[in-house]
RNA sequence: GCCCCCGUAGCUCAGCAGGAUAGAGCGGCGGUUUCCUAAACCGUAGGCCACAGGUUCGAAUCCUGUCGGGGGCACCA
């Protein structure tokens, strides 16, 4: 980690004459190791091995662009006045960073950077001439994800809440995707047990129905109107002398296929395609039995992690409590049947065993404490370093919906939900619907009005966003027609005409977006692309409002002024894009 | 009873791996278009960051407790 002299002779000469361009993510690593060499030179065996120095941006413009707090954590280590310290470190660094203007140690001990002009300048024609994506670091760095969401099994149309996952998961998956990883996006449903033959039945009793038979929906079944479309369906196709009684399996089929195109075409209103449907089934016998068999092989303090039930040899016990959980489980029933558990810990093996390095689940706040179990489970039988390095679950809270001022309790069995589609239609559009639920963070409620959806989608803040890229597209256009063009991508541009306060704010506002998005993918928290995008937004409306950009009089500076919009536009457009949102060129 | 999430401006919510005067959108009030899209911009009002302790040089942020709201605790998934 040490570096004699702080600061390297490569990289100075590096940055100085054969590499003219400076990535945010790499100027910010830089400044943090030489940063890191300076405070080891100075206090040398007193700095403790996990020592992190960082650098961040400065919240006002006040401090500078990037700001350090080190010499303020710096000071129970050393004992001294963090001024006094930062003091120290500034005097060994100051003229000799590159790309930094100056340097200063302001209030209780922070040191302050400036970023210079020309650096500014640079990261901003990089927005323009390469788009956002080039300059996001590649965390990643090929390595294989695989995201897991919405898994909701084929039993009718996708609803409110499944659509605030469907539009987390992919979120996560593209911002994954933006920054290196090589992502496949995972279904998982369960297309056997007691939800599927309730299914079959409360279509088989409907189809009865439809020749004046009484419809006797079994208890737990499902009586959502699709079902009878369904019946109907069915008997255009198959006549009507299908019986549950001799034919239960069509019954089931039948629905299982309408229920998964159904769901599919849900999706594809949110532009969302899976990589791979897993059902449950494809686990069923071999990868189920061989879990019970490895599970059945552990004890712990001398007791058996799988133990038969008292009364009937059949069912089986997971014992859950060895594993630190508060109570143990079924997961075998008495009629063979395997619980809940059994075969999603089975999946979850399946899926490390496929060699991803990063595993998300995304699941809703009913998964919570099943999902625990499942953890639980997996750490005993593959190593809970392994589970906890490689498996994230994420679990989102769910939407209240309310109507008339009043919350609507949603059941997909008695029929009574607000699916995807609907709130879609109230919503008014497709991306005012993801942005919506992409601006809060997973884990807040979130109570839907639907009377006020539609008034609310014409005040959505996706607007506003939208409204400055298409601003921007319509400079553009004017450009064009005055005849002015981008500067030559390969020749660098004068940093003088860039010299004025409008253009410094939001050129250091782009400068920022690279490593924010990284920050919210590094944290797979998509709802912060929304903060950066409304602040690139208020940021170039507000450039616009003060500094005339196409002027036919100068057109040196019209040129440069037009890559600081392309820049901008390029930021807003390459974050729509991770969010699935639209960047229109009209409004 | 056990577990999880939330409590920040009138409303909906950001900010929370501690840091320098607490933010946005919408709503309120008042301004700004002979000029590249006024779906915009500028100004202004509005906050004991639920409450009480604790840790710290420093807490909206971490810890404990209390209160309030939501959700989950199937041999359904």
């Amino acid at each position: 980690m040490k570096c004699s002299g702080v600061i390297c002779p490569e990289f100075s000469s590096m940055t100085r004459r054969n590499h003219p361009k400076m990535e945010p993510a790499s100027l910010r690593t830089e400044l943090e190791r030489i940063l890191s060499a300076t405070i080891d030179d100075i206090w040398g065996n007193q700095i403790p091995d996990g020592f992190q120095v960082t650098v961040s941006g400065s919240d006002n413009l006040e401090f500078g662009d990037l700001s350090c707090q080190s010499a303020l954590k710096l000071a129970r280590i050393v004992h001294d006045n963090p001024r006094r310290s930062a003091s120290m470190i500034v005097e060994r660094i100051e003229g000799e960073l590159p790309w930094i203007s100056s340097v200063s140690v302001d209030g209780p001990g922070f040191i302050n950077f400036s970023l210079s002009l020309q650096y500014l300048v640079s990261v901003s024609g990089m927005l323009a001439f390469k788009g956002l994506k080039s300059l996001l670091p590649d965390i990643g760095n090929g390595r294989k994800a695989l995201v897991e969401y919405v898994s909701s099994n084929p039993t009718g149309p996708l609803t409110v809440g499944h659509c605030r996952q469907a539009v987390l998961g992919e979120a996560i998956s593209s911002l994954l995707e933006a920054t290196g990883w090589e992502v496949s996006r995972e279904y998982y449903f369960n297309d056997t047990g007691r939800q599927m033959m309730l299914l079959g039945m409360s279509l088989a009793a409907r189809y009865e129905a439809i020749d004046g038979g009484e419809a006797e929906i079994p208890e737990g079944g499902y009586h959502g109107d699709y079902i009878t479309e369904w019946a109907l369906e069915l008997r255009d196709e198959q006549g009507s002398d299908l019986s549950w009684e001799n034919n239960s399996t069509a019954f089931i089929t039948f629905a299982k296929e309408r229920a998964m195109e159904m769901i599919k075409s849900d999706l594809s209103l949110l532009s969302i395609e899976f990589d791979r449907y897993f059902a449950e089934s494809e686990l069923i016998p071999d990868a189920v039995r061989s879990t019970i068999a490895k599970l059945s092989s552990i004890e712990i303090d001398g007791k058996s992690l799988v133990y038969p039930d008292n009364d009937d040899k059949e069912k089986l016990w997971l014992r859950f409590t060895s594993l630190g959980r508060p109570t143990d489980r079924v997961i075998v029933r008495d009629n063979g049947m395997y619980t809940y558990r059994l075969p999603d810990i089975a999946y979850h093996i399946d899926k490390f065993s496929r060699g991803y390095d990063l595993m998300i689940d995304v699941f809703g706040a009913d998964h919570l404490d099943t999902s625990k179990d499942v953890t639980a489970g997996l750490e005993i039988l593959l190593g809970s370093s392994t589970v906890s390095d490689k498996l994230t679950i994420i679990i989102h809270q769910f939407v209240t919906l309310v109507r008339e001022g009043r919350k609507i309790k949603m059941s997909t069995r008695a029929g009574e939900f607000v699916t995807l589609r609907k709130l879609i239609h109230d919503a008014g559009s497709v991306d005012v619907t993801k942005y919506l639920f992409l601006t809060r963070r997973a884990e807040a409620h979130m109570d839907f009005d639907l009377d006020l959806a539609r008034k609310e989608s014409n005040e959505n803040p996706v607007y506003y966003v939208q409204y400055a890229h298409a601003r921007i597209s319509g400079i553009m256009r004017t450009a064009k027609e005055a005849g002015i063009s981008l500067p030559d991508e390969h020749t660098a541009v004068s940093a003088d005409l860039l010299d004025g306060e409008h253009e410094r704010e939001l050129m250091r506002l782009l400068e920022l977006v690279p490593s924010r998005t990284a920050a919210a993918a590094e944290a797979r928290e998509p709802h912060r692309l929304t903060e950066i995008l409304a602040d690139l937004a208020t940021g170039f409306h507000r450039f616009y409002q003060h500094v005339r950009i196409v002027d036919s009089d100068d057109p040196d500076a019209s040129s440069v002024r037009l890559m600081l919009c392309e820049a901008c536009r390029r930021s807003i457009s390459g974050l729509l894009e991770i969010l699935g949102v639209d960047a229109p060129e009209r409004m």
